[in-house]
Parts: structure tokens; sequence; C-alpha cells
DNA sequence: TGAAAACTGAACCATATGGTTCAGTGTTAG
DNA sequence: CTAACACTGAACCATATGGTTCAGTTTTCA
């Protein structure tokens, strides 16, 4: 759990996630760390413009960066997206079970939580 | 099993979900159905600004609405938000993945701290 | 019938977003 | 030493966002 004002930390990381560069380059960073350059050629654009989405995502916590030497590398924040998977879990929780489909992905999402989070950062 | 790259709707309604007010609306809606005027008051706009905020959770599929007479009802609509759910949940298993493999990594280097650079990626 | 309620649409405003180019700064490799 | 590399920052652009006001339209109800 969280204690910095969570809906502001809400509001940048859905922001954060509701483009699709963005939400491709968590996946990339999930599988390996990149620098910027990587990232702009992997997405077809420029290195300031990919800056900027590393920006966005730095702001809302779900990467950190490193410079050294002249690379600024790109990882994963450790906080990841259990504050999002909360809020929508939460809000499951008003919306009784009227919907099959969400009760299975909420079923699962919190299987991988308690079995990976602990002591994880 | 819900869709991973349906990304124009995922764009869609993680924007929508990242003003405080729209997850409050839908906070509210999974509570009780609303008129556009109920919600205004509830979070202290004008009607035209809420009505704004109900059509962009219109767009995303999160909320539905029906005219009768001249009150227009609002209810949290049957796609809910499983996508975005699965969105996190995928994003989780790449996340934990990686702290798996560098677990490994790290146990690799412990053991044997001469050897050549274990493979990561 | 007529006034009020509930919504709709247009126009406006300030700021944010997603991208670019261009002109740097500091770092590394040859 | 010099050139290339990786990044940074400023400026610019078009469009989107979050809100407002004002001027309607439709519906309800006394």
């Amino acid at each position: 759990m969280v204690q910095f004002s969570a809906t502001a930390r809400l509001d940048a990381s859905f922001a954060a996630l509701s483009d699709a560069t963005r939400r491709g380059v968590l996946e990339q960073l999930a599988r390996a760390e990149a620098s910027i350059t990587d990232l702009a050629a992997r997405f077809h654009m420029t290195l300031t413009g990919m800056k900027k989405h590393i920006q966005v995502l730095e702001r809302a916590g779900l990467v950190v960066t490193e410079k050294i030497g002249r690379v600024r590398t790109c990882r994963l924040g450790a906080q990841g997206l259990a504050d999002e998977a909360a809020w929508i879990a939460g809000y499951h929780q008003l919306w009784n079970a009227r919907f099959d489909a969400l009760d299975q992905v909420i079923a699962e999402l919190k299987a991988q939580e308690n079995l990976d989070e602990p002591e994880r950062h």
C-alpha cells in the first residue's frame, strides 16, 4: 500500500497507461532494460519524443532511470502497478458479481499478486 | 479470455480512469444508477461539465446511458474493466518474470563469481 | 397554458499532450 | 584531438482536456 496522495499518483499512472507507445515501453522494459535511443528506434520516433514518454512514465513512478556516461538506462519502477490493480479490484468489489468475465480476470490478478508481491521492493 | 491488444479501447478507458472525478463517478454508479444532474451536484460542477465526463466514460465503454423523458440515466457498461485488468495482469506476469530472471542471475553470480557473464535477456 | 427542470450544443478559455526540429552539452572511441 | 554518439532543452505546432457560460429544446407538472 502506498502512503502519498493516492489520487494524484493514480491520475498520473492511468494517464501514463492511456498511450499505446507507453504501454509498449513498459512491456519492453519488463523484458529487458533499455536506453532511450533503443526505445526510440524500436517505437519509430525521435529521441526527444521518446524522452518525453519516459518522463511521463517516470513521473508516474512506473519507470526509473539512471544515467551512466552518456547513456540513460530505463528500468521498471519497483512500485509496479499495484495501486492501479488495487483500484480496479476495489471498484470491482462495489460492483458485485454481475459479470463473470471481470470476476475471472480479477481472480487471476489477485492470485498473481499474492504469489509474487512479498519483499520484492 | 479477454483480448490483449484492443489498443484503441485501452487508450480510451485508461484515459477515462486518469481523472479522479470520473473514477468517482464509476464508484458512484457501481452503487446506484444516476442522472447527469445527480452526478453534477455530487461532484460540484455544472451539468455541462458532467455531461462531458459521462461522454468520455461512454466512449470508453465504461458507462451506458439511456434517455427517458427529459432525464438521461447513467449506468455501468457491461464491459466493465475486464480488458484493463487483463492488461495489468499480463504486465504483472512480465514484470515478475523479469525479477525472477534477475534473482537467478544474481544467484549464479554469487555461486560462481569468477566465471564468464551469464546471458540474460 | 406556462414555468421550471433536464438536458444539449456551441463557443470560449487555459493548459496539457504528443509529436517535431534545431541547437546545444557532455562522453566515448578511434 | 576529433568525430560521432547519447542525451538535453527550447521552441513550435496541432489537437485534446477540463472546465466555464449562454442560448436553446424537450418534457413535466401545477
